[in-house]
DNA sequence: CTTATTTCCGTACCTAAGTACGGAGTCAAG
DNA sequence: CTTGACTCCGTACTTAGGTACGGAAATAAG
C-alpha cells in the first residue's frame, strides 16, 4: 500500500481491475471515475486509487446496488458518513429480502408443478400447462 | 366457460387481461398472440380465449419465465407435451434456486454490515465503505 | 525505423419488455 | 351528423449496463 505513482495505461487499470477497457469509458462518461488530465500530447495515466474505485464499484454492484446508487455511495466514501451509507444499505436489504420472499413464492410453485408433472399419467392435460391457463394457482408475488 | 363469441375489442381484451393495450399490440408483433383478421373495414374482435392466452403469459412471467420462454410454452398449449413442459420448468427452477442463493448471500453480506455500522464508534472509517474498498469481504455470488 | 499494439474519442449498437406518439379511420352517443 | 372515444399502424423512445466500431494519434517491440 506504498504511495504508486500514476503509472498505470486505461489498459492495465481495466485488467488490474478485472473489467473491460470500454468499462472504464463507460465509468467516466457516467462521472464515476476521474478521467486524469493527460501530460501534453500523451495518454492518460491512473494509479491505485483508481483501480480501488473500481473495485469499489463491482464490490457494490454485486451487493445489489445499482450504478445510480454507487455513485451515491461514492460520495460518501472518506468514510464520515456512516450513518447515511447505512441508510443506502438499509435500503437495499428490504430490496434483497422482498426479491428473496417472491423467488422463494416461483421456488415453491415450479417445485410443486414439477412434481405434479413427474406423478402426471393423464394424456389429456398437463398440470403445469393447466396451472398457468388458471392463473388462480400462480398468484402475485409479495404486493409490497 | 361457456362459448363466447368474439366481441371484446382490443381495450376489452387488455383490460380483461389487466394489462395495456399497448402491450397486446406488442405481444402480437411478438407473435405470442394472433391477430384476428377484421371484419371488411371494420376493428378486430377477440375472445376468451385471447384472455387467457395473455393471462397465460402473464402468469408464466411471474414464474420467471422470459417472454421467449413464454412464446416456447405457448407451443406446448394442447397439454400433450407434458415432459417437455417439465424440462422447461426444471431449468427455470435451477435459475430461480441460483438467483435464491446469491440473494442469500448478499443478504449476509449487508446485513452484517449493518450491523457493524450501528456499531460504529470511530470517527475514522465506516465498516461499510471499508469493505467495498476492501473487495475481500464482498467475494463472488454462486460461481455457477 | 517500421510495424504492431494501445489509446483516444465520438457515436452507434445491444437486450428486454414494453411505452409513447401521431395521423387516419371507425364506432357509439346524443 | 357531429363530437368524442377508440382502433389501427408504423415508428421512435425508454432504462441499465455496458459492448462494438472506426479513424487518428501515441507508444512499444523488434
Amino acid at each position: 500500500m506504498g504511495i504508486f505513482f500514476e503509472n498505470l495505461t486505461i489498459g492495465a487499470l481495466a485488467k488490474s481491475a478485472g473489467v473491460n477497457v470500454e468499462t472504464i469509458r463507460f465509468y467516466q462518461r457516467k462521472g464515476m471515475l476521474p478521467e486524469p488530465d493527460k501530460p501534453y500530447g500523451s495518454i492518460r495515466r491512473y494509479g491505485e486509487a483508481d483501480v480501488a474505485r473500481v473495485r469499489f464499484v463491482k464490490s457494490a454492484q454485486r451487493l445489489g446496488f445499482s450504478l445510480d446508487e454507487i455513485a451515491e455511495l461514492l460520495l460518501l466514501e472518506d468514510g464520515t458518513h456512516c450513518d447515511e451509507a447505512r441508510r443506502l444499505a438499509e435500503h437495499k436489504l428490504k430490496v434483497v429480502r422482498e426479491k428473496m420472499s417472491d423467488l422463494a413464492h416461483m421456488e415453491a410453485v415450479l417445485s410443486e408443478l414439477v412434481l405434479a408433472c413427474h406423478a402426471w399419467h393423464n394424456p389429456v392435460s398437463c398440470p403445469l400447462i393447466a396451472a398457468l391457463q388458471d392463473d388462480e394457482s400462480v398468484t402475485e408475488p409479495t404486493i409490497s
